[in-house]
RNA sequence: GGUCGCGUAGCUCAGGGGAUAGAGCAACGGCCUUCUAAGCCGUCGGUCGAAGGUUCGAAUCCUUCCGCGAUCGCCA
């Protein structure tokens, strides 16, 4: 029980003791109390003043005096202004602590055993190309994601809908085919995916080609891009696999399981993972009959053509396509059938897609044909919505061309945070597996915290060198602040487990301020939670390691003669680089013990 | 053009009805014989895109306008 719900409830009877009448919840709210001002919670007045009918500093002294009274945690308080401010006793953060210091994970909720699971999609990727910087945001924020509800105990299904079918990867297969000269992972050295997708480059580059050549002889652009032999060709081959052309299959199948052994080493890297994978090869014929049963319900309708709509006119979007005249489906179409198909078979409270912002549109007519089609739980869809990764211009060319392949700029982040560590001489063998581990813990920091700290829907700048800082609103730095609390205690020579911790006396302002900052956690995880957004763990964090940092430059705790006292704050670090720990974690970030 | 989103310090971002709008970076100036200086402190920097409206109170909610982006495919 949070002590804002329990102040609530006297708060409440405070005014129906004084003023005869129990206000509505709502007009009750609180907010932190500004640093400069004594006090730990503060009661804004304000909306309080029709009941009771005085003026706010007189109904805020009040309403104090009537709360100092009663309540045995509330050891003080002041007004200014028209806001309450309450000072919450020493002793009250004192038993905060000691229940919760040396726990785990203090603010992790337990999981909820019979409830319904969430479920959340991400990553997606298509099999033709490697995975990209705007991949990375979308697995990082899936990832955290899916660990934060789970943190908030939620019973969390993690999905990968691998799009592994379809014309681009025939073109891949196709350039292959024609340029590859049996080319492998192995005899390259390349890794699958980035093999792969450098024959889908060469297709389009040979595909333009043709192009200019068919627009020189005459056609029109648009008859170019049609005739081209070798989107022709390409077209040709998606049809035998359609119709399951046992060459084709092989050649799908070995040249898929190349790129899928490329996308393991970089999920690997990024640190995420999923409970299910599935393909749309095996989901994308789904939907058909939900298309044809809407139609006979008469809330589709046919077109001479023979193609399927579905009239959003009214609701004040246009007219959708379903099925193309020639009766094959569309994207709409198998996200129709899997959402039904997940919802059928999973019953989750909640289905989250994590899907870039340009799908927007998708999302929204995805539920409203849904509920046309008369699944009244299309509600529990969340489009998980974010923006675009943008690069200061001109940093960081891809490997193939227009896009940021997401292993290079791994390596790049990792280069860079070598450089950083060998120039502040930070350890002594650079080349030590212990040193080569640090520097990618850091740098895969640097990388997540950077993505995961911007609000998802908004478009968003990547500064590779910012990220890497180790000052300011960064991953290192928080790992650092860590890395130093871990270090403190190893050096303190005392076990925190063991050891009994006596009241320290009157609570120093930065000792208490750590507490009321530690306390914050649980409340910020469910905000968290309820809005999907890991941005609010992640400057949460860098709040907490900045107010560390503060209170380890004028606190003593190694150095401090009083036993009794140095445990206590040793106990404190610990308690904060715990809850650190804990709410980096749930951004999918490891944090060293040393550094 | 329709729809959706965004616009806060030179730059990157917080804050999304409440007190004097916050951080970091950059710039400048302090603090290492002292627990990790990959740190801490200070200075400088703002008509919160504009105008109206609602409210005791608006960066925050509403309306209009301006700017930027996405989208409006028988692609996924």
């Amino acid at each position: 029980m949070s002590l804002e719900k329990t102040l609530k409830g006297h708060i409440m009877s405070a005014i129906d003791a004084l003023y005869g009448q129990k206000p509505d919840e709502k007009l009750i709210n609180f907010q932190k109390t500004r640093k400069e001002i004594a006090g730990d919670l503060t009661l804004v007045t304000f909306p309080l003043l029709k009941i009771s009918k005085k003026n706010p500093q007189q109904t805020a002294e009040e309403i104090g005096a009537y709360l100092q009274e009663k309540i045995e945690d509330i050891s003080g308080f002041n007004v200014i202004k028209g806001f309450l401010n309450l000072e919450i006793s020493d002793s009250y953060w004192l038993s905060f602590m000691k229940e919760n210091a040396l726990k785990h994970n203090f603010a992790y909720k337990a999981k909820k055993i019979h409830s319904h699971p969430v479920l959340i999609e991400y990553s997606s990727p298509n099999t033709n190309k490697p995975l990209h910087l705007g991949h990375i945001r979308n697995n990082l924020l899936g990832y955290s994601v899916a660990r934060i509800l789970e943190a908030a105990g939620h019973n969390v299904i993690k999905t990968n809908l691998i799009n592994d079918r379809g014309i681009h990867i025939c073109k891949s297969m196709l350039a292959w085919l024609r340029w590859g000269k049996g080319e492998t992972p192995e005899s390259s050295g390349m890794k699958g995916d980035h093999l792969i997708g450098k024959y889908y480059v060469l297709f389009d580059k040979k595909y333009k080609e043709e192009i200019a050549a068919l627009i020189a002889e005459g056609k029109t652009e648009d008859e170019a891009k049609n005739e081209a032999p070798l989107i022709v060709e390409a077209r040709e081959m998606l049809r035998k696999w359609e119709a399951k052309d046992p060459k084709v299959i092989a050649l799908w199948e070995k040249l898929n399981s190349w790129t899928y052994e490329g996308f393991d080493i970089t999920y690997k890297r990024l640190g995420v993972s999923f409970d299910m994978v599935q393909y749309e090869s095996q989901t994308y014929l789904g939907g058909k009959s939900l298309v044809e049963k809407g139609l006979e319900k008469g809330v589709l309708f046919r077109k001479e053509d023979g193609s399927v709509w579905a009239d959003l006119t009214d609701e004040g979007l246009d007219e959708k396509l379903l099925l193309r005249s020639d009766g094959t489906s569309v994207y709409m179409t198998q996200d129709l059938g899997t959402a039904t198909e997940r919802f059928e078979k999973m019953q989750p409270e909640k289905m989250i897609y994590v899907v870039g912002n340009e799908q927007n549109y998708h999302f929204d007519v995805l539920k409203r044909v849904l509920k046309k089609l008369g699944m009244d739980w299309a509600d529990i869809i969340y489009h998980l919505s974010y923006g675009m990764v943008e690069l200061p211009h001109g940093k960081m060319k891809s490997r193939e061309g227009t896009v940021v392949d997401a292993d290079d700029l791994m390596d790049e982040m990792y280069a860079t945070a070598r450089k950083t560590g060998e120039e502040l001489g930070k350890m002594e063998n650079h080349e030590s597996e212990e040193a080569q581990k640090l520097y990618e813990m850091v740098s895969m920091a640097a990388l997540k915290y950077f993505i995961l700290k911007v609000d998802p829907k908004k478009k968003m700048m990547f500064i590779p060198e910012e990220s890497i800082d180790f000052n300011g609103n960064t991953g290192p730095f928080i790992q650092y602040t860590y890395a130093r609390i871990q270090s403190l205690k190893r050096k303190s020579g005392i076990d925190l487990m063991q050891a009994e911790i006596k009241n320290p006396g009157q609570l120093l302002a930065k000792e208490k301020e750590i507490l009321k900052q530690v306390y914050e956690l649980p409340e910020i995880l469910e905000s968290a939670a309820s809005g999907f957004s890991p941005a609010l763990l992640a400057n949460y964090s860098y709040e907490l390691a900045k107010g560390f940092n503060q209170f380890y430059q004028e606190v003593p705790i190694n150095k401090e003669e009083d036993e009794n006292k140095r445990a206590f704050r040793l106990l404190l670090a610990h308690f904060a680089g715990n809850s650190l720990r804990s709410a980096m974690n749930l951004l999918g970030i490891e944090m060293p013990e040393k550094m």
